[in-house]
RNA sequence: GGCCCCGUGGUGUAGCCUGGCCUAACACGCCACCCUGUCAAGGUGGAGAUCGUCGGUUCGAAUCCGAUCGGGGUCGCCA
């Protein structure tokens, strides 16, 4: 446009009678006749429009069969308003543009939800037009805020070295981890390419090549269910650092983020840096999670002892099967009714496998249960103690595994906590969970599987445990937790072949079908590798917690319904069976 | 694949539990007219829903039952 264009949220009272030319959207009409009023829109803000039919017929005129969502040129003199008429909601509030001329540049149907408004909107609806949902300010201001974070970690990132290294999006299909999205090749028929679940790989090719710091953007696609926080394709903040440890890795990432957080000026802002570091072990004993939530107390407590030589059948017989008596106090839970408790808190943890949720209520009067009479006073006593219980305070129980008590009573926490708002809305806690266990027991086949993968470093006082109990041996990979949401991973990696092939080993994978799995990787490191370590972290799910969103469509442009379709273009979709020959691919009817 | 929630004019909701007062209500939006200081403009008038779909129960179904479709959440899954 050669006319030099004013943005609608810019004019002040300092450019009163400038000429000047607006583009916008029409926000709304105040249509009184002899005078029409038009709040005209950019992604600056609103601008007033006044079109006097006294003053300039012809703009007057046209401004009359103006609906929302035109798009219009205005142009016109800007003058302050009267005091009376100051609007102190705008921006523009004390200023107005009388129009001399105003030109239609596109007319708009009416728009099928409002544009000018926050209102909820069935997602579905939003989604087929996301190009109006994204129009709206609340979209407007997420994606903006995530273009900023981008920026700012890239800034950060590169200030400390690192380098931005785009690595393939078609690349070989690997066996581990999630299902792949697979790319079929028409020079190889019957052979594919995979979307990278992650650039793993590529980037501890990086480090062997020499490059020290890499970082990235990456786009990742993962073939799974989706959830609120889970989308098929997402971007994560990919970092690899050769010559580390993971007080370096720490820093690193504990000076991009957290000035990236603050330069948007996210929710929780100022950050709590360094992050608290808590082991897995830790975590697990005292939050009852591998996530976390810090950002409120409730803490789990062990009356394992207490339990053993109670005459409480349910807690000594799980002890003596080798169990465990997990317990938290609700402080003030005096108002928990038995029937809250024996419904919906039992379903809870029931849905974590838990058998059921015994409960102690401490009154002023002595303990309410019908499984107090089967404790003495002492030990009520032992157990108050260990938890903490005050009068007006509730204890609640779980026996069974070591694993189960936990989680169970973990996502028990979880659930009052939300349910009780135990925790400052605005607050925003970001923890390291170091120390993962390198091994777990796959609850399908049986068999054991890596817990992050299976480059991973073990922790220097658990090799011996290696072959004799490779279940207790722990990892030196770490997880970023942000207010008990999992926002990424890493780990300092295997460089020592010897190590990495007794790693193989306990995973069940001969040098055979290392070479034939990772062989490339492994011939690599013949190569003089460095020892290096990185990390991986979900930008969606951060954006999500900077801008306090609970789902994690709404700081994507485009993102894919539950059922992994997008709804506005229709994908996926059938393709031509031209396309398909070329390929050298036929269809199986649908599975049944 | 399991479980939970939702589906009523263009949008958001009420009505549903306890069937008939529903010829389906309200707000916003939409259309027409009036209106020269509005800004969630106002006024007058109007259009617009066979209550997701199919079947059943009943004299009678938005309402009860069953099935099915669509959407969301969640468990499984996500090395």
């Amino acid at each position: 446009m050669s006319v030099t264009r004013t943005h609608c949220g810019a004019p002040r009272p300092a450019d009163e009678g400038a000429h000047i030319t607006v583009y916008g959207w029409v926000d709304r009409r105040r249509d009184q006749g002899g005078l029409i009023f038009l709040d005209l829109r950019d992604h600056t803000g609103i601008l007033q429009v006044v079109l006097d039919a006294a003053r300039a017929q012809e703009a007057h005129d046209a401004a009359h069969g103006v609906r929302l969502e035109y798009v219009l040129r205005v142009e016109g003199e800007l003058r302050r308003r009267a005091a009376e008429n100051v609007n102190p909601r705008l921006g523009t509030g004390e200023v107005e543009l009388h129009a001399t001329g105003c030109a239609v540049l596109s007319a708009a149907r009416t728009p099928p939800f409002p544009v000018n408004e926050d209102t909820d909107v069935e997602e579905q609806l939003r989604l087929r037009h996301r190009y109006l949902d994204l129009r709206r300010e609340r979209m407007q201001h997420n994606l903006r805020a995530r273009a900023r974070f981008s920026t700012e970690l890239r800034r950060a990132m590169s200030e400390q070295g690192f380098v931005e290294i785009e690595t393939p999006l078609m690349i070989r299909s690997t066996p581990e981890g999630s299902r792949d999205y697979l790319v079929p090749s028409r020079l190889f028929p019957g052979s594919f390419y995979a979307l990278p679940q992650s650039p793993q790989l590529y980037k501890q090719l990086c480090m062997v090549a020499g490059f020290d710091r890499y970082f990235q953007l990456a786009h990742c696609m993962r073939d799974e269910d989706l959830r609120a926080d889970r989308q098929p394709e997402f971007t994560q903040l990919d970092i690899e650092m050769a010559f580390v440890d993971e007080e370096d890795v720490f820093a690193a990432l504990e000076h991009a983020i957290p000035s990236a957080w603050h330069a948007c000026e996210f929710r929780g802002s100022p950050l709590r840096v360094p992050f608290p570091r808590i082991p897995w072990r830790e975590a697990m004993a005292r939050y009852g999670s591998d996530k976390p939530d810090t950002r409120f107390e409730m803490l789990l407590h062990d009356v394992t002892e207490v339990a053993r030589s109670s005459g409480f059948r349910v807690f000594a017989e799980a002890v003596a099967r080798g169990g465990v008596v997990k317990a938290i106090c609700v402080k003030g839970g005096d108002d928990l009714t038995r029937s809250e408790i024996e419904g919906r808190l039992t379903d809870v943890v029931r849905a974590a496998k838990a058998r059921g949720l015994a409960y102690l209520w401490r009154r002023a009067d002595g303990w309410q249960s019908g499984i107090a009479k089967f404790f003495s006073d002492e030990e009520l006593e032992r157990i108050s103690a260990t938890v903490g219980a005050d009068i007006g305070d509730c204890v609640l129980m779980v026996a069974d595994t070591a694993e189960v008590a936990t989680t169970a009573l973990g996502a028990l926490r979880n659930h009052l906590a939300r349910a009780r708002r135990l925790y400052d809305e605005a607050r925003v806690d970001f923890v390291w969970v170091t120390e993962f266990p390198m091994f777990e027991r796959s609850e399908e086949t049986g068999a054991i599987q890596p817990a992050h993968h299976p480059f991973t470093m073990l922790h220097a006082d658990d090799v011996e445990l290696l072959e004799s109990d490779p279940l207790a041996v722990r990892s030196r990979a770490y997880d970023i937790v942000v207010n008990g949401r999992e926002v990424g991973s890493g780990s300092i990696r295997i460089t020592d072949p010897a190590i990495q092939r007794r790693v193989l080993a306990a995973l069940g994978i001969g040098d055979a079908e290392a070479r034939e799995k990772f062989g490339f990787l492994l011939e690599a490191f013949e190569y003089g590798v460095p020892p290096h370590g990185g990390w991986a972290g979900g930008i969606d799910r951060m954006l999500m917690e900077g801008l306090g969103t609970e789902n994690i469509r709404d700081v994507i442009a485009f993102p894919k319904n539950q059922q992994a379709q997008e709804p506005l273009t229709q994908a996926p979709a059938p393709v031509d069976t031209a396309q398909l020959r070329e390929l050298g691919l036929s269809l199986l009817p649908p599975r049944q």
